[in-house]
DNA sequence: CAGTGGTCTAGACCACATC
DNA sequence: ATGTGGTCTAGACCACTGG
């Protein structure tokens, strides 16, 4: 037996996935918690225990909650598993086993957005942005000069201070202070040549070609929170793509 | 009750889906075929549907098997469903909607591998390699100049001529003409500038930025079976990545 | 030990495709 | 009407985790 209403037509496990994403949007369970059993989910919206499984693969195929056999079901976070930080960086020395760069701010600007950033953002008319720009470095060399918007009225009370005070990725830093989290993320990819400033903040002459890493990232309900612009210098990195 | 015997310490509808790639490349079942339905296997296996189905969700997960309702399972192939086309064509317009481009084959030659591609095609000692040289034109333009190396053991009878009577991509010409399936590829993706060559070929100028892209294509068993570096062009078109 | 997710089964019914 | 994959259920047992 179904539950009391069925609100759309739609199998029954991904009505429930539905319930469950709107849940996890409202922090009904925080990142890194852990959500209810599987027996307690399948009571709560009276379907059975297989019903509730197949919701919550469909979830943990979207990587907004981890499974942990013999603990439980959690809730994706940025701030523990460093394997989920790969899944956004593609970034990679061509030598060497996978390493996590440092990352340097190196200012943080408030204003209107240019007129791309505002549509990928979908920013109202007179919504601010903030403005960062950060060098990533692989082994103390400069190899990633990002350029990443945000929009402001997401992000109050951003600092340089606290940024810097922050432990750990900064997505990670976005989630626990802001509740901002990042789903996933879409890339377009082009080779550049180096202006001066760019140049000369990674260390390569004027019109060297470099990697330009677009990307939106979305929250829930695909909502874009975040547009960035990664200039990578290739010389001893590159971006790692799995097509399967 | 499970099966006869159990190979190895795995799920059980993890070894059927072993069993079922061992058939699959051993073309039990032609690319483009509809394998035996979940009824049938269950019993040729002696192990329920709900067994047989979790092996061929899995199956389908790795892009080996296409799910139609009502119609049953099909072994994938590359020479129909443009979709899968997509999975390994990432250069795209920047403007308008994705399209296919045209692929102009430059040159075929054999020879000895270089040192690199040995490597990577994992190649014996004195194994030949066949290098093809093309261009793909969207529109008319020349955006993608390909270096396509291919073990010569796996490709006897290759000629230009026997590519130019085929139509569609060149992984359907490789999987109908040579049985050689490309089943997954890694990437790697860096900025380079254009030598005398290639500038001309494309169209730039030379040392203009370009977007190297290397592949290592796989097949069944993670045994690679083609390297390819591309350069691309990406003044009007991107390469297109999404993450999750 | 008890509680969690993971596997496996068996059977019922639905949705879709084809003849 | 028949056969296919897709959904849903209910219950049993396994494997892992932690007190």
């Amino acid at each position: 037996m179904p539950a009391a209403t069925t609100p759309s037509f739609a199998p029954l496990y991904l009505q429930i996935k539905q319930l469950l994403e709107r849940s996890l949007e409202q922090r009904e369970w925080q990142p890194g918690e852990a959500i209810p059993s599987e027996m307690d989910l399948a009571r709560r919206y009276a379907v059975s225990q297989g019903t509730v499984r197949k919701a919550i693969d469909a979830l943990a195929a979207d990587n907004l909650v981890v499974r942990r056999q013999g603990k439980g079901t959690f809730v994706a976070t940025h701030t523990e598993e460093p394997a989920s930080l790969f899944r956004f960086l593609r970034i990679q020395p061509d030598e060497g086993a996978p390493v996590a760069p440092v990352s340097r701010l190196l200012d943080v600007r408030r204003g209107k957005p240019a007129a791309d950033v505002a549509r990928l953002l979908a920013l109202k008319p007179g919504e601010g942005v903030l403005t960062l720009h950060r060098v990533l470095e692989f082994a103390a060399t400069p190899v990633v000069l990002d350029e990443i918007s945000l929009p402001a009225a997401l992000f109050r009370g951003f600092t340089r201070a606290r940024y810097d005070a922050y432990r750990g990725s900064m997505y990670g830093f976005f989630e626990s202070e802001f509740g901002v989290r990042m789903l996933k993320a879409r890339e377009k990819i082009r080779a550049v040549a180096a202006d001066a400033a760019t140049a000369q903040i990674l260390g390569t002459a004027v019109g060297a070609p470099l990697l330009a890493v677009d990307r939106v990232t979305l929250t829930f309900g695909e909502r874009p929170v975040e547009v960035r612009r990664g200039l990578c210098v290739t010389r001893e990195h590159h971006y790692l793509n799995e097509l399967w």
